[in-house]
DNA sequence: ATAAAATTTTAAGTTAGTCTAAAATTGTCT
DNA sequence: AGACAATTTTAGACTAACTTAAAATTTTAT
C-alpha cells in the first residue's frame, strides 16, 4: 500500500478524539482505563489500539506511561472538533433541532473528510466563531477564539451577566436549562446566595425568578456586565 | 445479541443499493459479477456477503441464481436513494457546489441514520422532488414523482424542450454538459439532425448554437414544450 | 451433445477491531 | 520495604469484510 498512515479510520478518529478530551483536563497525557471508559472499550482493546495507532505518528506511545499527542495528532483532533461542531451549529441553526439533540448526529458527520465540504459549510452559516452550547470553534489552521468568561457560581450578589456557554453537556442539563428558560444569551442577575446549600436566587431576562443549584452554577458561563 | 437483523452496516447498505440499481436495469435480478463490478469488489466476497446478508431478509438469494430484493430491502434501498438525493440538493442548491461536485459526498452523507434529520433537511430544502441531476426524490414513504419525459435524442427537427435530467451521471459529461451551457432548466431546441453521424445542431437559450453527439443526446432528458 | 468458456462458489488466509482471562507492572498504604 | 490494589499489557480467540486460488456449476458454441 501507497497511501499508509496518511488517513484514519472512524475508530481511529475516535481514538485521537478520545486523547485530546483527556489531556485538555489531565494536564497532557491520557492513560489506557481513561481511554476505554470514554469510548466504551475494554482496556485490552485500548493498548492494542495505541500500539499500532501510534506507529502513525499521532502520538506517543510508551508502555505503562499513557499517550500524549504530537502536533499531528492535534490537527487531527481541532479539526475534527472544527466540524463537529460546524455541523451542530447547521443542526441547529438551519435545520431548528434543539441545542440537547445534535450532539449524536454531529459524531457522525464529522467524519466526513472534505476540507471543500467544510469551508463551504462554514461560509454558509456565516463564519461562526462558537458552536450551540457556546464552545469554541477552531478555523481551518486550528486557532481557537478565546472569550472572557466565568462561571454563574462566580458571580455575587447584584452582579449580572448573560450566558454564553456550558461546561456540561448532557441532555439532561440542557433540557433543564430550557425549562428554565435558559440559553445562549440570556441575561442573568443574581439576586441573592443561599448560604444553606450555595445555591443561587436570579432573575432570568429581566423577568422570572428562579432558584439555581450550585452543580447547575457551575456549569454555567457568563459574560459579566 | 437483542438487536440483531435491524440495522445495516455501511458496507451492507451499499450492497442493498448495488442491488437496487442492478436489478433496474436487469429485469429484476442481480448477479454476482455485476455486484462485485458496481462494489469493485471480487466475486468470491460478494458471494460471502450474499450469504451472510440474505439471512437479515433484504433478498433472496439462491445459489448460482443471484438475488432479488424482497420488500425490505426495496424500502431500505428507497430510504437511501432519498438521503442520497436530498443530500445532493442541499450541496448544490445551499453549499454552492456543481452538479459534478456532490456524488461521492452524498455517498457518505446517506448512511446517517436519523428519520429526523432527513424530514428537517427535507423540509429546509423546500422538499424539493428532483435532484441536481434531475432524479427523483423518493418521499419517506417510498413514492416517486414520475415525469414525462424524452431523450433530446428523439427530438425532431424543429422541436424544443427544457432539460430535465441526464441518464449518464458520469462528471466528464456533467462538466460537458457545462461548457455547453446546459443545466436543468435549459432549453433546446433542435435546428437540424446530421444524418452521417447522428449528431444534432441545436439551439441552446435561445441563443447558442451547437453540435451535441448521439450519444450525448441519448443521455440528456427533456420535457417536450 | 459435449467441450470450452464464463460464472459462481468454496477453501484458506488476512486485517481491523473487538473480547476475556491471565500475567506483568506500577502505585499505595502501613 | 513489603503486600495488596489498581492499572496495563499479553495471549488467544472472535467477527466482518476482504483477498487469491481452486473447485463446482451453468452457459455458450460448434
Amino acid at each position: 500500500m501507497l497511501v499508509k498512515h496518511i488517513m484514519a479510520t472512524e475508530t481511529e478518529e475516535n481514538y485521537i478524539k478520545a486523547i485530546y478530551k483527556i489531556t485538555e483536563k489531565n494536564q497532557g497525557s491520557a492513560n489506557t482505563n481513561a481511554i476505554a471508559a470514554h469510548l466504551s472499550t475494554s482496556p485490552a482493546s485500548v493498548t492494542d489500539m495505541l500500539k499500532r495507532l501510534s506507529e502513525k505518528q499521532y502520538f506517543h506511545y510508551e508502555k505503562y506511561k499513557g499517550v500524549y499527542l504530537t502536533s499531528k495528532g492535534i490537527k487531527l483532533a481541532t479539526t475534527l472538533l472544527r466540524r463537529h461542531r460546524l455541523w451542530e451549529v447547521f443542526l441547529v441553526d438551519k435545520l431548528g433541532f434543539a441545542w440537547d439533540q445534535v450532539h449524536e448526529l454531529a459524531e457522525k458527520l464529522e467524519h466526513i473528510d472534505s476540507d471543500n465540504l467544510i469551508q463551504r459549510l462554514d461560509d454558509f452559516l456565516g463564519n461562526p466563531k462558537y458552536d450551540p452550547h457556546g464552545d469554541p470553534i477552531p478555523t481551518a489552521d486550528g486557532k481557537f477564539t478565546i472569550r472572557n468568561q466565568v462561571t454563574l457560581q462566580s458571580l455575587s450578589k447584584g452582579e449580572s451577566g448573560i450566558v454564553v456557554g456550558v461546561r456540561e453537556h448532557d441532555s439532561s442539563f440542557l433540557q433543564y436549562l430550557d425549562i428554565l428558560g435558559i440559553n445562549l444569551g440570556t441575561s442573568i442577575e443574581v439576586l441573592s446566595n443561599i448560604d444553606y446549600d450555595h445555591s443561587k436566587k436570579v432573575l432570568v431576562d429581566n423577568s422570572i425568578e428562579h432558584i439555581i443549584t450550585q452543580n447547575a452554577s457551575v456549569n454555567l458561563f457568563m459574560k459579566k456586565r
